[in-house]
DNA sequence: CGGCATCTTGACCTTTGTCAAACGCGGTGG
DNA sequence: CCACCGCGTTTGACAAAGGTCAAGATGCCG
């Protein structure tokens, strides 16, 4: 496929209503606010919510490289995705982009200032997500507050994430970074699906030195560092194999 | 005062009961997801919604210096700035102090994972809060949907903020960060009292080096940069007077 | 006025960014 | 089936930014 392909492909068809709505439901994973858990992430929407959420949703099928929405773009969905992995992207005025996040089954994008998308949302993998109409979201949540606290508890964990990425990014080095990237990686990737210690990214190397503040050269190296020490192996540019995991949380800095 | 009566003056007397209740009342500002607005920051909370915090909440004075809760304890409260400066920091393993956040009149702080405080909170000047018991506030939130929906536009608010702030940290240089970090104390400064283009940091060089991810002799030099490029002036240690926005604005790469 | 904490300055060294080139893999076309 | 091509990744040499360590200046508060 060349560059010109490549473009179509991006811009025409990108999302795609998969009939029928079939086995699928909205799921969203989060730490509730409450006592109790043990801080791990529960499902926050009830079975209820599922179906209120169905009702009003399409199931959308999106390919890989295709665009989900785009940044400053009328803000008509959010998005819960089901399966593959998605990224946001924000285009500074000097040219760089900055990944902002990294969305795995169960989360949710497409939140709005002021009625338009903040970011762009690329998949990453062939996706599949139920796009939700924000203006039929909002009549449920007017009368809904179970809804409503469910996704307080999302956007508090997200927020947590955020700050706890911002931390990573300022003050550690860049093998601490990776190593911390490569834990959350494998423990996302893990809980949807994946069994063993081996896994693949599915973002390349402009993208993860875009999201932790590096350049690919030093994602590189820092890799290096990380198979050097018997962290990790890579078994391909995107398929690694977790060999020690203390190693690589105290690489992360986590102690 | 020295550092004996200091860290008694932490833990003692932290927060004050503050009579009568009186003028002041519950605010939380930030941009809301909906179109319309300039992508500016309103007031959230209906008159009804702040009587209903205020009938439930205590207005508490906290000293400088000040602990609000910390770290792991067990989160009864939240807090809705009144006036005043906060922080809230988390220690790493490795020593490493973050700052994660500076909190302003009209911000909310204390959120918690699993029913415990994942931060402390320090006040970095005198303090006025509304001290809002966590029971009570989610009795409320079970049946009101438009406070939650408040809630939710705050919590999408401070989102961006924090993404917008691992992009600072993580891609730009130090006096770009600088940049951006006194932009936005002057911004939240002036919103809430200030007149002039004078202001004053309420907090010193190790809390901004910790939430910038430098040090403080970087925050130094970057200061110096900044004032040598005639950007700024410094007055005293904390009291800054902006000379150029334009200026500080391109440093801080907003082109 | 004195003492102490905070802030600034200076010299040096480590880490990462930059620029450039080589490598390896997958896909295409001969 | 194999050579070639293009892209993403890796590697290397060098420069620049910031961290580190140490000392000196400043300002605040008693």
């Amino acid at each position: 496929m060349n560059v010109f392909d490549k473009k179509i492909a991006e811009q025409n068809d990108a999302q795609t209503p998969v009939a029928p709505p079939s086995r699928y439901r909205p799921s969203i994973y989060a730490a509730p606010f409450q006592k109790g858990g043990d801080g791990a992430a529960v499902e926050l929407l009830s079975a209820a919510d599922q179906d209120a959420l169905m009702a009003i949703s399409q199931l959308v099928s999106v390919r890989r490289n295709a665009m989900l929405y785009a940044e400053g773009g009328e803000a008509k969905f959010v998005y819960n995705v089901i399966s593959g992995v998605a990224k946001t992207f924000q285009l500074q005025p000097n040219g760089d982009r900055h990944v902002t996040a990294f969305l795995f089954p169960r989360d949710l994008l497409g939140l709005s200032v002021d009625g338009q998308y903040v970011a762009t949302a690329q998949a990453l993998t062939p996706l599949l997500a139920y796009q939700i109409p924000v203006k039929a979201l909002e009549a449920i949540l007017e009368r809904d507050p179970r809804l409503n606290i469910g996704l307080l508890c999302k956007l508090c964990h997200e927020l947590r994430s955020s700050q706890s990425h911002a931390i990573t990014v300022s003050k550690q080095h860049a093998s601490a970074r990776l190593a911390g990237f490569l834990l959350w990686v494998e423990h996302v990737s893990a809980q949807s699906g994946g069994g063993t210690s081996e896994f693949t990214l599915p973002m390349g190397r402009r993208d993860m030195a875009d999201y932790l503040g590096l350049t690919i050269e030093t994602v590189s190296r820092a890799l290096n560092a990380l198979e050097a020490e018997g962290a990790i192996l890579r078994r391909g540019p995107r398929a690694i194999e977790l060999l020690d995991g203390g190693k690589l949380r105290e690489a992360a800095g986590l102690v």
